[in-house]
Parts: structure tokens; C-alpha cells; sequence
DNA sequence: TTGTAGGCGTTATCAG
DNA sequence: CTGATAACGCCTACAA
């Protein structure tokens, strides 16, 4: 059976309320009870119950992590960054994943509602004006890579408009005028975000945008794969393929070697995340480099100024730069 | 500020216990008591108190999760695992990231006690037997990919001396003699094992091991891609190389490639891990096909099984099969 | 079918 | 410096 505050401290001899003291270092204890209790809670091996805290403490010391999906470089970076910084603060990670549709979020949110202090919610697909009446009032939110117009909420992501454009323009710079787009998931904030950005980059160069060069994708190898297999139908052909996230570039460059399309020679390529293996593709690909670790992190600590602060969360937005890192796969071989 | 059971009886003219029937569904309530007091607690929005509930039920309905890392293909899939499982039997997930040292385990052990039901720690250094003092008694315990010998833990983990045995059998099917390893990070208990499998394929084949063969790697990219620049200077010459993760293939075919040596023609290479990509990259690359997401879920559903039931773990000992998965990256060229 | 009351393990207030 | 004791929000016998 687990030792209770209340076995110290019939041990030590002294009042429940002295054994709080020194467990919190809360309040004056003389150096030889403290000694005392402390060498009790040693042997018995006390550690204090974090429900019956949190019930008096009207604190949970955990914040609660609403994701779509674990898996994957972009995600399993995401929480890293949550965690590492929550942890560094001393708070503890209470993750929820699979969620996409509005009633998985509503129900995820229902549980986590009075057993966290905060709450990071990513919902690339549902816009959170839609979440509005599910995201608890009590609890602070912030969101990440989300939808977020016309809300009280605060949020956080990457600048996937000012990448792609950025991405696009250096493309353009290399000579290239047929530039194709392997899309994001449908209906995804990242998706449209970042055709955005290409469409503007593309309209900025005076190249007229031809509907045939953007084909569907989903984020995943495979849907790179098979997207260029219709690119490569299309006249006149493109000469350079902007993916829209890394994993679909790695799809696309499997399937151009497959058929024979020499890289960059040929086709140029571009990703967008910038995960750690671009650089070892071969050849190493070109990409739009984002901290999604700072995404992560930068969420948690606004969420903790606000949970701990007094501020009473003036409506914050905050956009992570991007960064153009060219490599090889759009080298104009020299 | 939130509504407790109290403002909800209140409101309804009941007393809490019969609102808290409703609510658990337990014990007898007219029908019209019943829906009077749910339309009062969806007016109020009441959602129970989970530090309270715990408390009387000394039951948290939450697992903790230790891992030393989160980031990469392998992380990220095992807490997948453990989450989609965990919350299919209606629990939810503490994680904790980054400790290795055994100090660090103990003190996210501690933190842990009395917030969750039971314990998934993942440690592949710190061998079981030294974290046996900091594990916790009253919380069921299993580990995944640890060094386990003489504890009294349950624990999982993959095939990695079956996994590593048949690869290397497989290279020796297709004619190599001289098979190097690219080994993963010192201490770990992967890497021992697959070492193990490596040796005792080679002896079983009757190959003379030669430790020039043997070079040391970390299971990242980068290590991958070091460790070929060293093979590539042993004489004779090896044909073949196995890296004991996917990561560090990449790194090796990347090395390769910048080397001008043709895989798999002058030289074959094989993996570990299967991770989604290896089918992308080029050539797709042999690798040890193991279900991570299947760890996790495995450990979960033992894990609560001793939670629940009452059986008492009679120490549980799980080794999940492993496959291997041949592609281009190893076949002789036809 | 419903209500009363004790207890879960802590913290915090208020006297000594 | 130390000790009672009242919350905290909920569940669950036990009574009615």
C-alpha cells in the first residue's frame, strides 16, 4: 500500500501539517524536525498523491496536447518541442491523438477539461471557429497550425504562405517557368496555405498559373509517388515539382527515377519541413526549413504565461519564419 | 467558474448522489429525475472533476509513458501504438520524454506515482535491474526494448537477434562473405542483440568474424554516413553492409552514392526498422520489417490487463516476430 | 427511488 | 515553530 502524508507523520512523531511543510518547503520548520520528517518520508517511500494536490491546489501541473496524428517526422517533432518545454517549466504532457473530426475533438477536450491546466489543440482540418463551442471557457487554449479567423483564441504557426512564396521565387530564379504542385491533403490549413504562397510567387513573376501543373497529394511518399506520374503527362512539361511537405518530395523523386527523370537535370524538385533525412536523399533535396520544434515549444510557453500570469490573454497570433535551404535537387547543375 | 456536482443537485433539486448516479450511470434514477438532472448539467456544462474522481476511486483512468526520446520514425510510432490502444480501453496518456540517465528516470518515476494507473517505460541503456529501486511497487509495470534479466518486470520487445540472424543469413544466401555492420548507439540494448544476431549468423555460416567489419554507429543519419567512409578502407573489401537501423542505411546509401559506389551492384545494403520510406528510397532498401506500432499497443493491452484483472503479472515475457523484407538494395542485380 | 454522511490525501488558515 | 481543522469535488455505503 502507498504511504499517505498522513503514515509520515504519525512516523515522525508531528502533525500532517508540519510534513507538508517541509515536503513544499512551504512555511518555517525547525532543522531537526525537518531532518526528522525527511528521513521518515525517505524509508517510507512517500510521494505525495497528485490527485488529492490538484484537488486543493486547483492545479494540475499537466497541460493536455489535442494532435491529429502521432506519427511522422513533422508531429513526433511537434510534441518533442511541447514536451521538452513543459517539462522545463515543470509541467507534465497529457497527449490525445487521432483527432480530426469536430466530435472527436469535442469529446477529447471533454475529458481533458479539469485535468489539465492548459491546452495545445492542432486542428489542420476543422477550423476552430467551429471548435468554439466545445473548447472549454475555463481552461487556456492555444492552437497550432490551425484555422483560427474570427476567434478568441490564441495561436501559433509556421509562415507556410511566405515559405512557399520564398520556395517558388528561388525556383523562378533558376530559370524555371512550368512549375508544378503536389498539393497537401485536402482541406488542410498547411494545404491552402501554402498554394497560396505559389500562387502569389507564380503571379509575382508574371507566370500564369495552368491548372494541369497542381495535382492532389496527401502528405504522404505515396501520394508523391503517384502525383508524378500525372505530372509527367502534362504538355508542355513542367520542369521543376514544388512539394508541398518533404515525404511527398521523397515519393516524387522515387518515381521520377523510376522513370527515367534525372534530377535536377531534368526536374528540378522541392520540398517543404525540411526534415533531417533531405539532406541524405540523393540528391539531398531542397527545401523549406521550419523549426517545428520551436512550434511546439513556443505554443507552451505562451500557454504558461497565460495560465500562470495574470495577463488575461490578449488574443495572441504568432507566425514562425521559414527559410529557403537549397540543396542539390534544384541546383541548376553547373 | 467551473460547475462541481454540487451546482448541478442544486439546480435540479436533487442531491448530489443521485446526480452522480446519472452521471456514472450507477444505481437506480426514475427516468424523470434522469433527464431533468442531464438537461441541467448540459445547461451547466458540468463535467466531472477528474483530481476528485481519482481521488475517491483511486483509479486515474491515465497510463504514464516513458521514453528516452520522441523524435524519429520509431519513437513516434510506439507512443502511436500505446495511444491508439490506451484509448480504445478508455485511458488516456502522460508522456515523459528524454531520460536516459537513470537519475532522470527516477525522478519522472516519482513524478508519475499517483498520477497514473500503471507504467510504460521504455529504457535502453539503464538495464532494468538498476531502475528496480525507483520503480514504484504499487504501479504495474512493463518495459519495452530494455535489458530486463533477473527483474521481476513484465516487459516486450521485438525479434532483434531473429531479426538481425536472418538478414545476415539472407546476405549470405545472396553470396556475401564479407558483411560489415554499422552497429547502433553504444550500450543499447538493440544494438547488442542485433550484434549478437549478426555474430551468430556469420558463425553459423561459418564466416571468420573480422571486427575491421565491425564499425560503430549511433542509429542517426549522420553516424550511417560516417561509418562508410571507414568501411569503405577495409581490405578485402566488404560487399555488403548492414546498418542496425533504416536511419543509418540512409546515411550509408547517401555515402555511397557520394562515394561512386553502385548499390547494390558493388555493394549491398540492408536495414533495420522498415520504416515507411525505405520502399521510397532508391534503390528501396532490404530491411528487418518490425510492427512498432504493435510494441506499443502489446504493452498497453498487458499492462492493462494486470491493471484491471486480478491477475497478479506473473512475470510476463513478450518477443514480437520480425520479418525480412527483400527490395532492390540487396538483390543481386539479375 | 432518493438522501445523508463519511472519507479519499493534500493544502492552507488560524490558533497556540 | 507547530498543530487542529476546514475545505477541495466526488463516490458510495447505509438509511429512509
Amino acid at each position: 500500500m502507498r504511504s499517505t502524508i498522513r503514515d509520515v507523520a504519525r512516523e515522525a512523531k508531528v502533525s500532517v501539517a508540519t510534513v507538508s511543510r517541509v515536503i513544499n518547503r512551504s512555511g518555517p520548520v525547525s532543522p531537526d524536525t525537518r531532518e526528522r520528517i525527511e528521513a521518515v518520508a525517505r524509508r517510507l517511500r512517500y510521494v505525495p498523491n497528485g490527485a488529492a494536490r490538484s484537488l486543493t491546489m486547483r492545479r494540475t501541473y499537466m497541460l493536455g496536447a489535442l494532435l491529429p496524428e502521432l506519427h511522422g517526422e513533422f508531429f513526433s517533432e511537434v510534441i518533442r518541442g511541447i514536451d521538452q518545454e513543459a517539462q522545463r517549466q515543470g509541467y507534465h504532457l497529457l497527449v490525445s491523438s487521432s483527432h480530426s473530426a469536430e466530435a472527436e475533438i469535442a469529446r477529447a477536450v471533454q475529458v481533458m477539461r479539469g485535468r489539465v491546466d492548459g491546452l495545445i489543440v492542432m486542428s489542420p482540418r476543422v477550423p476552430a471557429s467551429a471548435l468554439e463551442a466545445y473548447l472549454p471557457d475555463g481552461v487556456p487554449v492555444v492552437l497550432i497550425a490551425s484555422r483560427v479567423e474570427g476567434t478568441r483564441f490564441a495561436s501559433l504557426c509556421v509562415d507556410n504562405f511566405g515559405g512557399a512564396y520564398a520556395m517558388v521565387s528561388h525556383l523562378v530564379e533558376e530559370g524555371h517557368r512550368r512549375i508544378a504542385l503536389i498539393e497537401g491533403a485536402a482541406g488542410n490549413f498547411d494545404t491552402t496555405e501554402r498554394e497560396r504562397g505559389y500562387r502569389a510567387a507564380l503571379q509575382k513573376h508574371g507566370i500564369e498559373p495552368d491548372a494541369a501543373l497542381q495535382v492532389p497529394g496527401d502528405f504522404t511518399e505515396f501520394s508523391g509517388y503517384e502525383a508524378v506520374r500525372r505530372i509527367l503527362e502534362v504538355r508542355p512539361a513542367p520542369t521543376a515539382i514544388f512539394a508541398a511537405n518533404d515525404a511527398m518530395a521523397i515519393g516524387a523523386l522515387s518515381a521520377l527515377r523510376d522513370a527515367g527523370v534525372r534530377v535536377p537535370e531534368q526536374m528540378a524538385v522541392a520540398g517543404f519541413d525540411d526534415i533531417p533525412i533531405a539532406r541524405y536523399l540523393r540528391p539531398p533535396l531542397t527545401s523549406v526549413n521550419v523549426s517545428i520544434h520551436q512550434l511546439g515549444a513556443r505554443a507552451v510557453s505562451h500557454l504558461l504565461s497565460v495560465v500562470e500570469g495574470a495577463s488575461p490573454s490578449a488574443r495572441h497570433r504568432e507566425v514562425l519564419p521559414t527559410r529557403v535551404v537549397v540543396r542539390e535537387s534544384t541546383r541548376a547543375a553547373g
